[in-house]
DNA sequence: TTGTAGGCGTTATCAC
DNA sequence: GTGATAACGCCTACAA
């Protein structure tokens, strides 16, 4: 087994300082010729690489971002993840990603582990607990240390930081413009319960669609769904005691759910029930009909959020001044809406 | 902004000396009760925490582990992902993520990025390009220096190290004997263009299958298909040419095409053609009808990757002994196959 | 041109 | 009981 090699053993070996060899590593031309070569020689020879928990050390810099999300399984927070993982490759950096469930206490624990040292700084979405507890003493510590912090999608107010979103109330809004201006009148929305976050934003813009376009508003066309349901389907009820030619989901999965009762209670799509989901991922894409959905970009929210934050972190000018980036959602019109 | 309190700090502020200080705040009994108190009291009052750099630079030991995977956005390696965050999260260790994008270029680098003291071992799936070069060189600088080091999924044998799989040429041969056994006579098998790794030892299982139960071996009806294939779709023209009443998928994505395809030739399911995919993700569980899949239980897959690496880390003897465990693989029986 | 010394934050050993 | 010292691996200002 080779063991690890460090400027010392070189050091040893040519019989020389170890500030020499660091310095011949680094091209200095304090050092002369051939004692260079013969120095370069050898850590080739070796494969030498510096050791970046040592360099972290000393530069109190670690090259690595902590990336804190609710879940890894959803394809918004995996496509963030991708951008993320990218840009911040590019940059030399590395990603530690902590997966807080929807969980508070977890998303805390987290952060806590990490901001010891491990990160130069915090890229991260809310919990739903976190968002429902209204609890961000753990965020503004962190950011009064001084480690930069970016919050993507799942935001809040309360903490004075940079932020990437996307324009959540305009895109619900015209996505329902679009369902209106196809003929439909009476138009359902399924939400997440206590609609938290990013789905209240959705559920104003769908409001202010029906009012400015003269639409009755009906809170029984409102469905509130549990967060991660994936057995039992409230949904038939809803469709058998009210009556909707269109729906507005504020998740993918809630989409295809709703399409997959429809169909099993023989409602044509898009004819009898147009469908607009939140979320352009893969279900979207491959399920048939394929649905139509309001893409939210998360890639390049990943990129954003990692360019903002590097940004920071490389910055030494301690002048504190955050932006929030918007994104524009956008339409993917497919087969489950008339156009 | 308050600065990141050392133990410096609190020395100094207390008029006594670091070690005193260290020592105090883990409770040793060598200090005075009184003098404990005082350093305890004020390590709590700055909310002190060790800084992480320091302690990996000392100890040797970083508690991270990196996991590299050629995508994160397939429903797969999701799954396994989050098994190793969350085997990893409870012993304490922190997960890098690398993507390696199917690049073998991608693989090495991110692997170097990491070796050189950031992680305390690796998880990884090969790259498809690392599996087509054969090349695995860096795979073993890595053993060599005496990284610990696990495969799952795509492994192969010219490394040796632990490994996590399932019993891929099995489960595919019980699929096909399924498929056989509710009446299908000829069976597809839509897989991966030069069928590598996992892919092959399903094409076995698919082969032996249909030779135990005298069923001739077609090699018409096996279609290759691009690694991502997003946009064109090459099936469509294989669904007119050769007729089958059955297919084997080596993906849950190449499952749902064909089944859309089908769908959109009229072709019903599962009476005219039954579908069967390799893994049980959102996409099988949701689609209509649902899809009959092989479930590769990647939760678990992480999980026991994440055991096997934490144990190897933490056991400092150095006999090696490698082992390969198997997961079984369970069909998940649903509406797109005849039961 | 090369080497020495100090420091990043922590811990362990040994001396007082 | 408390503190000085060295060490982890690297870097750099300064001395020789």
């Amino acid at each position: 087994m080779k063991k690890k090699i460090t400027l010392k053993h070189i050091a040893k070996e040519l019989d020389v300082s170890i500030s020499t060899v660091s310095k011949a590593l680094k091209n200095s031309e304090e050092i002369g010729r051939d004692t260079k070569e013969k120095i370069q020689a050898i850590a080739k020879l070796y494969n030498y690489r510096p050791n970046n928990i040592a360099i972290s050390l000393k530069n109190k810099r670690t090259k690595n971002i902590g990336v804190i999300i609710p879940d890894i399984v959803h394809h918004f927070f995996t496509t963030v993840f991708r951008g993320i993982e990218k840009y911040a490759n590019e940059k030399g950096y590395n990603v530690i990603v902590c997966v807080s469930d929807e969980s508070f206490d977890k998303e805390v624990i987290n952060m806590e582990m990490l901001a010891n040292g491990s990160i130069d700084g915090f890229i991260m979405a809310l919990s739903a607990e976190t968002q429902m507890k209204n609890d961000f003493n753990h965020l503004k510590e962190v950011t009064e240390q001084g480690i930069p912090l970016v919050l993507f999608d799942r935001i809040t107010d309360d903490v004075i930081c940079d932020k990437v979103i996307i324009n959540d109330e305009e895109a619900a809004y015209n996505a329902v413009k679009k369902l209106i201006e196809s003929g439909k009148k009476r138009i359902a929305l399924f939400t997440t319960e206590n609609y938290l976050g990013v789905s209240s934003k959705r559920a104003d813009g769908y409001f202010r669609a029906l009012k400015d376009h003269k639409l009755e508003t009906d809170e029984n066309l409102v469905l509130e769904l549990p967060f991660q349901f994936e057995k039992e389907d409230k949904s038939e009820a809803f469709f058998e005691r009210y009556s909707f030619d269109a729906v507005l989901c504020v998740n993918e999965i809630f989409a295809i759910r709703a399409m997959r009762t429809a169909q099993r209670m023989g409602i044509k799509i898009p004819q009898e029930l147009a469908i607009i989901g939140f979320t352009d991922g893969i279900l979207s894409k491959l399920s048939s009909p394929s649905l139509t959905a309001v893409a939210q970009h998360g890639n390049r929210m990943g990129e954003i959020a990692a360019q903002m934050l590097i940004e920071k972190v490389e910055s030494d000018q301690e002048r504190e001044s955050f932006r929030t980036e918007i994104i524009e959602a956008t339409i993917i019109e497919r087969e489950s809406t008339i156009h």
